[in-house]
DNA sequence: GTGAACAGTTTAGCATACTGAACTATAGAC
DNA sequence: GTCTATAGTTCAGTATGCTAAACTGTTCAC
């Protein structure tokens, strides 16, 4: 565990820094994924519902584009993610072919339970710094959260120049 | 985005400090699954391989009590991992009918363009930042990645005696 | 050495969720 | 009012990955 040589990504790195991201990343990617767990979701439901949350309600059709499924998958996901009370389907007033779908919908007790728990928590470790401290901390989170932003696209861009200029002969690309 | 209303769980507040938390969470998790899709993983996969950067080779016995897999669900798991290069086969000198599957391999272009913007981007973030500014920062990251970790135990408890004992009165856990 | 226990692999059967295409209902053009 | 386009649903076919159980090879007790 301490030298494993060939390990990949983030780790290996002897910068203190590098591994203080990395190990904030993981606490975060798996606090994220007992969540979802918790909501009963699969992780490319979750993810959807992060989408939805994120950017507001919106279309079905414009929740395929961005999950990248077609109309009928995501006539099941936004299924799935209404029986679990996670979100809600609602006729667009002014078309009423379209849908618009929300993030929302009752919390459960265990839920609640978690979200207090960590809202607490966070509490506990905002308690322990300035005004100050807090300020400087808000804007490295911002910083950062910026840089991570552009990397995500900076992959994006990356993997469709790699679908498009990659002359993969059986064209098995992204899954 | 600004006011959606009835969104579910850490959005909502508007507590700044919150939302600032919400937002650095959503773009982590953003960047791990970019990376997991530009290195060809499902989340599953990514995740398991997540669980071998951070602790290190196990045997694959190990590796389905961590996630939850059976062991014919894990010989297909590591196939993939290796077949992509993301993890390797070796059999334990000390115990030959065991593994140590450990992950690591080569990193492919694209995957070490991505950590390099990474880095390029978080040393631009780290320079705008003294010395001291920056142990404040250490300081409350390390506190948070505490308590997230807290949290994810604290869910596991939940979701463990919500299994055994389900005490609700409607008892709607959503499975 | 022999037999039981163990680690991992293989295989059969099954569940889930996706794609693509037909279908229903609404909107907008004429 | 009719015709075409659009939004979403339903359905058949398919791919993926899981579980459970049989199987192979290794270790350990005796």
């Amino acid at each position: 565990m301490t030298t494993d040589g060939a390990s990949v990504g983030t780790s290996g790195h002897d910068d203190p820094a590098a591994r203080m991201g990395t190990e904030l990343s993981d606490a975060v990617v798996l606090f994220h994924d007992a969540l979802g767990s918790l909501m009963g979701l699969s992780a490319p439901d979750h993810k959807a519902l992060g989408i939805l949350r994120r950017e507001g309600p919106m279309s079905a059709s414009a929740l395929a584009r961005r999950t990248g499924l077609t109309a009928g998958a995501v006539t099941g996901l936004v299924d799935r993610l209404e029986r679990g009370g996670h979100a809600r389907r609602e006729r667009d007033p002014d078309d009423r072919r379209r849908l618009v779908i929300a993030a929302g919908g009752p919390v459960s007790p265990g839920l609640a339970a978690a979200f207090a728990g960590l809202g607490k928590g966070m509490a506990e470790v905002t308690a322990q710094f300035t005004p100050a401290e807090l300020a400087v901390v808000a804007r490295w989170v911002e910083l950062t959260t910026a840089t991570l932003r552009e990397q995500v696209d900076e992959i994006a861009r990356l993997r469709a120049s790699e679908a498009a200029g990659s002359p993969s002969p059986d064209g098995s690309s992204t899954g």
